[in-house]
DNA sequence: TCTGGGGTCCTATGACTT
DNA sequence: TCTGAAGTCATAGGACCC
């Protein structure tokens, strides 16, 4: 038998009207409930209950918060001091992503023990098709029902589940439905279900939209069902202004895609103190060069364009590309594209607060068009720093960096270190 | 102590090609 | 031969999401 709140969910639906018929609703959006936060709680038990806020740094932001932080007016991506002063009875946690990802991969385990048409969106929500699996598993909210006592059980977290018959609609049902509920928006349902929502909870409305949505006089949904697409696209650009009528609608034609490779991998750090020495900037975007490149082989990819990232300490923010002749996975092509686009800039000792490095134009590293020759230099490079890869599996990341980015004092012959 | 770090997608513009 | 339209690529920026 469940332990899930089936009842409030259904009390829910009961007060938004919703028949709660699952016919054709295969689509289902999981979505965990404050997951960092709640990932934390699982170590610490003794913390349930209370105000907890999950955010780092001098300089962080609330990456997740607890809903007894929330009542005071905490949410995520808000400055941590802003949050310290909302609630200042909290209990702040440094975050510890490995561990999110580790209960993010068993989160996903029990996803795709159910349909292989899993979706994942970020660590902590995913998109299901089940119209594979009704036969096997039952109606689309047994199955959500079902999953949602698993993850309970074997990961000891909760998660929300909206059910409908497209992505669009489940996540906003999934919205709805939390914390740790499940709710289902039937075909019939659908129309009046997201007519009776405000612009901002649409997919895509930011702050930006939404004030050129209120400026039109568009409040709820249902308004902007009523707008002619014509005056949307003026407003908003063709593409976002079709596509904003059509989910008014409840008309959302995209498929679950399982999982697709992806296009880009960037690290970029925020300094403690804004920075105006060049070299400090040197230093740090060699590290973020090994980083990306680490992660670009980790995937079996190469990587054709880099790009720079500078962010200013007034926080305007200014991106540099260079594409390569030839595509790579090495830290030190990534990192002397990202240096040679710095220097491009010709900055006089501007204060900078953070600086990143992206890695894009993806390909599988079987099908580029590297032209490798044995004895080049290219090929040395390339098996030093997989040995990296391989010395950073065994003892961990760091072990083995670049000269220029271990310690003078403590250097010794450690300029070898990186390359041999 | 204002404003993280990882992404995706869209748009505009200029160069270049056809 | 000149001009223009249309497509494509590289680049930069911005909105948005979690």
């Amino acid at each position: 038998m469940s332990r899930r709140q089936v009842g409030r969910a259904d009390g829910r639906a009961a007060a938004l009207g919703l028949t709660g018929d699952d016919t054709g609703c295969t689509v289902l959006h999981a979505d965990m409930d404050a997951f960092y936060a709640s990932v934390e709680l699982r170590s610490r038990p003794e913390l349930k209950g209370l105000p907890v806020i999950v955010g780092g740094g001098t300089r962080g932001v609330v990456l997740s918060a607890t809903y007894e932080a929330r009542r005071s007016g905490v949410h995520a991506a808000m400055p941590m001091g802003r949050a310290r002063r909302l609630c200042p009875q909290a209990v702040i946690i440094q975050p510890s992503h490995g561990q999110y990802a580790e209960v993010s991969r068993g989160v996903m385990e029990v996803f795709r023990s159910i349909t292989p048409a899993v979706e994942p969106l970020s660590l902590d929500e995913a998109f299901l098709d089940v119209s594979g699996a009704l036969r096997r598993l039952g109606s689309p909210s047994a199955i959500a029902t079902a999953l949602r006592d698993r993850i309970a059980d074997e990961q000891g977290i909760t998660v929300s589940v909206g059910v409908a018959a497209s992505k669009f609609v489940a996540k906003l049902a999934s919205s709805a439905a939390k914390p740790d509920g499940l709710l289902v928006v039937g075909v019939a349902d659908t129309v009046p279900f997201v007519h009776s929502l405000p612009v901002a909870d649409l997919w895509g409305v930011g702050p930006k939209t939404h004030e050129v949505l209120t400026r039109l006089g568009l409040t709820t949904v249902a308004d902007l069902a009523h707008t002619p697409v014509r005056t949307l696209e003026r407003a908003l650009g063709q593409a976002q202004g079709a596509h904003l009528h059509e989910l008014a609608w409840g008309r959302d034609p995209r498929s679950v895609v399982p999982e697709t490779r992806g296009k880009s991998i960037s690290a970029d750090e925020t300094f403690s103190r804004d920075v105006d020495d060049p070299r400090v900037v040197h230093r740090e975007l060699l590290r973020l060069s090994e980083r990306v490149a680490a992660r670009v082989r980790g995937e079996g990819m190469v990587a054709r364009t880099v790009v720079l990232k500078v962010r200013f300490a007034d926080f305007t923010t200014i991106t540099r590309s260079r594409t390569l002749r030839q595509p790579t996975d090495l830290g030190r092509d990534v990192h002397a594209a990202a240096v040679q686009a710095f220097d491009g800039l010709g900055l006089d000792r501007a204060r900078i607060r953070l600086v990143g490095v992206k890695a894009e134009g993806l390909q599988p590293l079987e099908t580029a068009p590297l032209q490798l020759e044995l004895g080049a230099p290219e090929h040395g490079w390339r098996d030093a720093e997989r040995a990296v890869d391989d010395l950073s599996r065994r003892f961990g990341a760091g072990v083995v960096r670049p000269g220029t980015l271990v310690d003078r004092k403590s250097a010794g012959r450690a300029h070898e270190a990186g390359h041999h």
